[in-house]
DNA sequence: CTGAAAGCGCTTACAG
DNA sequence: CTGAAAGCGCTTACAG
């Protein structure tokens, strides 16, 4: 059929089996962080390579607004034009999680859910690596740990904290909530969390940071206070973007590993699709990368 | 309707008016650079943002290899799955835009072709910011000035190229082949890009880099030669990323504006497409941003 | 102007 | 096992 130069409408095709070979991936917002961060490009690369190896393509949601996302999965899911759906990004009560469990439609979940254990998703152990990393900062001679952290609805944030407390508490170590603030994934708001943080009476002596972009601009409050790094201050950090290897100084990251979370959802959605395996879950190592910015 | 419940079949309607109101994206293949560099997320925030507007969705490729690009294009096509194409990038003698005008079908190109004029396509004067910078660099007294480019097949490259010789050509300064060097979009070929034009008799005294990661590679191999920067060497490069604001020194970097590329590149296609508007291109604005890198 | 029929280009289930 | 018919869920062109 190829040599008549033959080629299937792919649209009558997906009408008349109900299969259209094709994933929807709703993107994070762009008034969200996840666009700039390099954690986005890695987890499609991930997600597309093994979406390509299964013949699937690829349907991007093209919201601009948080609030449009669940709009895009109704629009996706309605007008029959995906088998499944990748969510990049889950929050607390996540409602498009919540549509997407109640109309038995296959997704999966970059990120985990606080409301449900029986969906596909695949997660670092968010709360490990910080409690990890703050036992670290501990056992290294810290006591006054402050941690930035991402949006509060971010479930991501929630595992971190807990995490976070989990150590000081371990350590007998008060928990002070001055040392606690939520920001955004954005340069300019670790500047500003870090410049509260320095205002306070008892400074801290460590700073967690959820990612790299933001303990930029923690670098650069502590330096105008005239601070050093890692003596006065020790900063860790989140994503281990290429920012962590080449700011000053460098600056101890945890590796998520990206391209492993997107190629595992990827893996899990179209097993749940053909094969209709049940709902599973995966926990993707992360990796402490130990630099300049800690003792 | 709504209030019933009802909700179109997307594909059905598809297949009935022979318009799908999706977009096929082509992206680079992950060999390429593109994808690591913030250009390339931001051009899809642009493209994103006015797709969604005008009420299209992205089918994005899943292809890993290059050669896997011209396939995505013609299953996209013959499976009558897009009403549009967009190119990311574009080549010498791109086969992608090749076979795209011979099939007559909708598409822009992020980039512009050596071959045809009579394409839509966007792009920034990328010879003109090369000699703008070549020449900035000439008056601040600079004379033996090397590139390290991108990949020689990349027509970004060859205009670029162009710009840079038509400036030393005006200012009667000889030009030396060893002072032009090809290389990747990874920071370890700036690295040895530089270690070869440090090994040479004479070595330059300003080096112009095709993007801010080969610049890291490149300020790595200076410092390690104990020179300063720019005292014995400027550097210059491309794509304003967030890393030409936070390396040591901060680089001297133009802004070429991805957010407008893909905005204006979506909507010329829609236009194409809806309107039927004949071929048509723009010009986007670059902006020299100096930094420290420069005298 | 309205409504029923034909058609988009496939796959599937069924008659032979 | 093969081949023609029915059906996927829409839109469009046409008869009334």
């Amino acid at each position: 059929m190829n040599i008549l130069g033959y080629y299937p409408n792919v649209i009558a095709r997906s009408l008349a089996n109900r299969k259209t070979n094709t994933i929807g991936l709703i993107m994070p917002s762009f008034s969200d962080m996840l666009f700039i961060n390099p954690f986005f490009p890695e987890a499609l690369r991930g997600i597309s390579s093994v979406l390509s190896e299964n013949s699937y393509d690829i349907l991007m949601s093209t919201n601009s607004k948080h609030k449009e996302e669940l709009e895009s999965i109704q629009k996706f899911i309605r007008g029959k034009r995906v088998d499944g759906i990748i969510l990049m990004s889950s929050r607390v009560k996540d409602e498009c999680i919540e549509f997407l469990k109640q109309s038995k439609f296959p997704f999966v979940v970059i990120g985990s859910s606080l409301e449900y254990n029986d969906i596909n998703f695949v997660d670092n152990d968010n709360e490990k690596a910080t409690y990890d990393i703050t036992n670290y900062l501990i056992q290294k001679g810290c006591s006054n740990i402050a941690l930035i952290a991402g949006s509060i609805d971010l479930v991501v944030t929630i595992n971190r904290l807990s995490g976070y407390k989990k150590a000081l508490q371990e350590n007998d170590i008060q928990i002070n909530n001055e040392y606690i603030v939520v920001g955004e994934f954005l340069e300019e708001s670790g500047y500003i969390s870090a410049k509260r943080l320095l205002s306070l009476e008892n400074i801290p002596d460590a700073i967690i940071v959820a990612d790299d972009i933001m303990a930029l601009g923690v670098i650069k409050a502590i330096k105008e206070k005239n601070l050093k790094i890692p003596e006065d201050i020790s900063i860790a950090s989140f994503n281990n973007s290429i920012l962590a290897k080449t700011s000053t100084p460098t600056l101890t990251s945890v590796d998520v590993n990206p391209l492993k979370l997107g190629m595992s959802a990827a893996s899990i959605l179209i097993n749940s699709i053909d094969k209709n395996d049940k709902s599973k879950s995966l926990v993707v190592d992360y990796e402490i990368i130990f630099r300049d910015s800690t003792k």
